[in-house]
DNA sequence: ACGTGTGAAGCATTTCACAGCG
DNA sequence: CGCTGTGAAATGCTTCACACGT
């Protein structure tokens, strides 16, 4: 038995980031040529301990070999089903200002599997454009229309936070099912739906306070 | 006894991630117009607990008034002292690419006594321009001398991944104590200076997790 | 012999429930 | 009386240490 299906068993939020953690490191494993890793190969790249490392894998089968360790490829295939991303995910970016543009110009969310299919801007002047590299760009009274049309189940949120809260809701009405929010706004999303924040402001207070006491 | 100086026993990185939120909600009340606010009305406008808001507060101190609730006003300058919030810090943006200027396009940095006071970019022609929005842009070969000059404490590196493990060394050559990594790279720093990583597509991917297994 | 997989121990954080105080 | 502050209980997460399989 090699993957199991994710079970009813509570899988820490800490396990799934490590997971992505462990994910990026296996690019690097993979990039210098290693076939083979262990568990204490991966704890020192990515700062962890090898036990934990082989506790969050164990929430989803066994990936290694008694003895050996584990085979790279193979690991990264079913670290990325574990995690859902083992397929593409439609993704629709809500508000063309600075960040959003940010985010389309890395192509880091690509690489990773989240396609940004759709944009909905509130400025009628760049939805004018029609299109941004290639990635359709929208009035916000499309969204109703277009998110089923495309099968979008990803929302990000990177307007100004005094509109957040409307865009939460006409993402959700929309059939949004999971939002990603880079606003500070407080959002509060029905049951079944996921919210995620993001929000850099926060981790810069964490360093404050280090540093402060320090 | 208001405000406890940081004590020694260790204080949660969860409990100051919601110092954080709850400085922000109590934005919101100050603006409703309260005076007053009691832990179940913090943890009903930011999904947590009641007692988990006094235990938090606990640890800087007693803030509160028994059988009354908290004065938003003093409650709020607690919180920001406890961060250390209640001054501002000066920080270095290195890389003046789609990320950076998105950082330098929102004020929720600024709101929250994070300036920046410098920039620092490798390509010459944009060095050339001299300043972005009034705050200086510098050469990489600049950041020794700048950084001590201008009493820069906190470096954000919004570079490319190859460059982001070069130019933590430089900063912390150049004497910055705290670490901002927008890049997907695991940076390795010394002890005594403090290294916070945000990487959306983790959370990304954590979205993903979710809806995969709903 | 070696490194994984895993119950059990250890540690940290959250929640409960009530004493304490205005 | 109401709401804070806080020990104690409950829960959750991490680390240990060893059995297991190759």
């Amino acid at each position: 038995m090699a993957f199991k299906k994710v079970s009813r068993i509570k899988i820490p939020e800490a396990t799934i980031r490590r997971l992505s953690l462990y994910d990026r490191c296996l690019d690097d494993v993979r990039k210098a040529g290693k076939k083979i890793v262990s568990s204490s190969d991966i704890a020192r790249k990515c700062g962890t301990n090898p036990a934990q490392i082989r506790k969050d894998f164990a929430y989803f089968g066994e990936f290694g070999v008694r003895g050996v360790g584990y085979y790279v490829e193979n690991l990264q295939e079913d670290i990325k089903k574990a995690l859902g991303i083992d397929r593409s995910w439609n993704c629709a970016l809500v508000g063309a200002g600075n960040l959003g543009f940010a985010l389309l110009g890395t192509d880091s969310l690509a690489e990773r599997g989240f396609r940004i299919s759709a944009i909905f801007e509130q400025d009628p002047i760049l939805v004018e454009m029609g299109s941004f590299r290639d990635i359709p760009l929208f009035s916000m009274d499309q969204m109703q229309r277009i998110v089923p049309e495309m099968g979008i189940r990803i929302g990000i949120i990177a307007v100004s936070p005094e509109n957040a809260l409307k865009v939460s809701h006409q993402l959700i009405d929309a059939g949004v099912k999971g939002i990603l929010n880079f606003t500070p706004a407080t959002l509060k999303v029905p049951l079944g739906t996921i919210l995620k924040n993001v929000d850099f402001a926060i981790d810069l207070e964490g360093l404050a306070f280090q540093l402060a006491n320090a």
